[in-house]
RNA sequence: UGGGGUGUAGUCAAGCGGUAAGACAUGGCACUUUGACUGCCACAUUCGGCGGUUCGAUUCCGUCCACCCCAGCCA
């Protein structure tokens, strides 16, 4: 019963997207048939904001037993390349989807060059010779209209002539453009007469070579694709709404028959802190204030692997967001609680100690060394335990001691006693310094009796911390990542390049002693490490050299406190 | 002075004429062999403003305001 309730309660929460969608269902459009799409263009990684449009169409389409393609929107050789398309498939089914059909635009290249002669005869479409600039300016402004080119009123026998000539390659490019005729006066810009073709000679398209020497811009190549393919729904994102009026009189002109894709748009995804246009990440990655496409600061789909991110945490987060016509910026704490809390419950737990200091148990016996039980993830027992060694002298956080301490501070200060991970309680005898002052040494008596499982390890203490055995220790490098920009919104700057708004400390290399058992870590695999964050395994680590990520802290009151 | 969109808490976001869900963030308490996790509590007398219709308006109408998109031979 409890169920049912929920069950029609999620029902009903649908986006807005969903509810356009069943209703097209309902009225029985399109022989009840569901058809997405996701087209990115092969010009670079695909980010989280993609991540977005691809839980949209891919998600759409499982949802309501329906297809989604994925199609290359391939329509400008001078930007894209293979290299592209095969990061762009691999990052979708790393994030768990599975298109039915790969397709590109350019596998339309005759259609549309074929369509484009159709509209030269019907006298739709002219050559115009005008440069880039002339017709620009001819253009006029949102709030005046534009003047007509002087090519406007060719012979159709004229454009058909010098339409073959530019797609022959006996233009030089940038010379003429094919435009539509439709109306310079019209209040949608995109109505003043738009460019269907474009000369472009000099680039070879990564698939078709140099078989093509003009290429059909996104607005006469995008609809005519969607109804090509049978798109029904056709999702993208609210700055291609203006676009909408001009998708659908291209489709109009030469559609036979009633079935017509339906353009749908939704807010594109914003997170502080980050940017995420295509063209700001290259030039991170050109400028080398990035270690490339997969900086693991990054917000693409490869940096947020490298740095830990799960394709679940990744699905929930967009799904906790939400699709809407809303143009927000997401709180990236969002995105951090999502992992977080996925981590929680995956995660192994191990010790790391990144800032350390040594901890001598003055009364332990020297050369004695003990394993300890260690519970793999205290949220499921199935995970299993390993063992940790302990003996005289450990690794600990440099923070976990304070010589002159506020009363709130649970941790080793002289006279004050705290419990060791999974090992005993100690009590807090003193410190060394050096000539400086600087503690160099710290020192506690352990009791034998707590020893965590046996009788007396009941005791209560207020604090706990984590160690590593100083003649265990394993050193590992450990990368911690912060946020890459130190304002919300990088790009909403005015006055400054957004360069210059990059957190200096957003990479910090610290060398870190981890515990041993960590020597076994896999490429990739995520850890809790106690009391500090999530670290996964970099990529670069190798068994002489661990290397971890900080995918996201641990939760710190006690920061807050201490402030 | 144009056209297309959008305004509900610090950030997202439900709500679809019957008296403001949820998540994150924030603050507090409890629990804790992670100052984590978990649990509990607090957090919009009001939905951009002002009018109108209605017994009743965040929902309908009018008007004003604010913000976003459009003047690439990019997508």
């Amino acid at each position: 019963m409890a169920e049912n309730i929920q069950e029609n309660e999620e029902k009903k929460n649908l986006n807005f997207i969903e509810e356009i969608v069943e209703e097209d269902l309902k009225e029985g459009r399109n022989g009840g048939r569901i058809q997405t799409r996701f087209p990115p263009e092969p010009n670079g990684y695909l980010h989280i904001g993609h991540a977005k449009a691809i839980c949209m169409d891919f998600g759409i389409a499982k949802k309501y037993n329906g297809i989604c393609n994925l199609r290359f929107d391939d329509t400008n050789p001078v930007k894209e390349d293979v290299e592209y398309v095969d990061s762009i498939q691999e990052d979708i089914q790393w994030l768990g989807f599975q298109w039915a059909n790969v397709y590109y635009a350019s596998d339309y290249f005759q259609q549309l060059w074929d369509l484009a002669v159709r509209f030269i005869k019907e006298g739709k479409a002219y050559v115009d010779e005008q440069t880039a600039e002339e017709i620009a300016k001819q253009k006029g402004t949102p709030t005046t209209p534009g003047t007509e080119s002087p090519f406007r009123n060719r012979s159709v026998e004229e454009n058909l002539r010098l339409f073959m000539e530019m797609s022959e390659g006996k233009i030089e490019d940038g010379k003429m453009v094919l435009r539509a005729k439709i109306d310079m006066a019209n209040p949608n810009m995109h109505f003043r007469d738009p460019i269907m073709y474009r000369i472009i000679t000099t680039h070879p398209h990564h698939r078709t070579g140099n078989k093509w020497k003009v290429y059909p811009m996104y607005d006469f190549a995008h609809g005519q694709s969607d109804y090509f393919e049978g798109v029904t729904h056709s999702l993208c994102t609210l700055e291609f709404e203006v676009h909408r009026p001009l998708y659908d009189y291209f489709i109009d002109q030469f559609a036979d028959s009633d079935y017509r894709p339906k353009q749908r748009e939704f807010n594109r995804l914003n997170i502080t802190y980050t940017v995420m246009s295509k063209r700001k990440m290259l030039q991170l990655v050109q400028d080398g204030l990035v270690r490339g496409w997969d900086d693991p600061r990054m917000p693409t789909i490869c940096g947020l692997r490298r740095r830990g991110y799960t394709p679940s945490s990744i699905r929930n987060f967009i799904n906790r967001i939400g699709y809407t016509k809303y143009d927000g910026v997401i709180d990236v704490s969002l995105l951090e609680a999502t992992i977080r809390e996925e981590l929680n419950t995956t995660a192994m737990r191990a010790s790391a100690v990144i800032n350390p200091i040594k901890l001598v148990l003055t009364n332990y016996p020297e050369g004695k060394v003990e394993m300890l039980e260690a519970i793999n993830n205290p949220e499921d027992e199935s995970m299993g335990k390993h063992e940790v060694p302990f003996s005289r002298e450990l690794y600990i956080e440099s923070d976990d001691f304070m010589e002159d301490a506020p009363k709130k501070y649970f941790r080793l200060t002289p006279g004050n006693e705290v419990r060791l991970k999974n090992a005993y309680i100690v009590k807090c005898t003193g410190c060394k310094k050096d000539e400086n002052g600087k503690v160099v040494e710290v020192y506690a008596e352990y009791d034998p009796e707590t020893k965590s499982g046996m009788p007396g390890s009941d005791r209560k203490v207020k604090g706990t911390i984590h160690f590593v055995s100083v003649q265990h220790a394993v050193p590992a490098e450990v990368r911690l990542y912060d946020r890459l920009f130190s304002v919300e919104n990088p790009g909403d700057e005015k006055e400054k390049d957004f360069r210059e708004l990059l957190n200096p400390n957003s990479l910090v290399i610290a060398n870190a002693f981890v515990e041993p058992w960590l020597k076994n870590a896999k490429t990739l695999q995520n850890f809790q490490f106690q009391r500090i964050g999530y670290f996964n395994v970099d990529p670069d680590s190798t068994p002489d050299k661990l290397v971890f990520n900080r995918t996201v802290a641990l939760k710190d009151s006690w920061a807050k406190i201490a402030k």
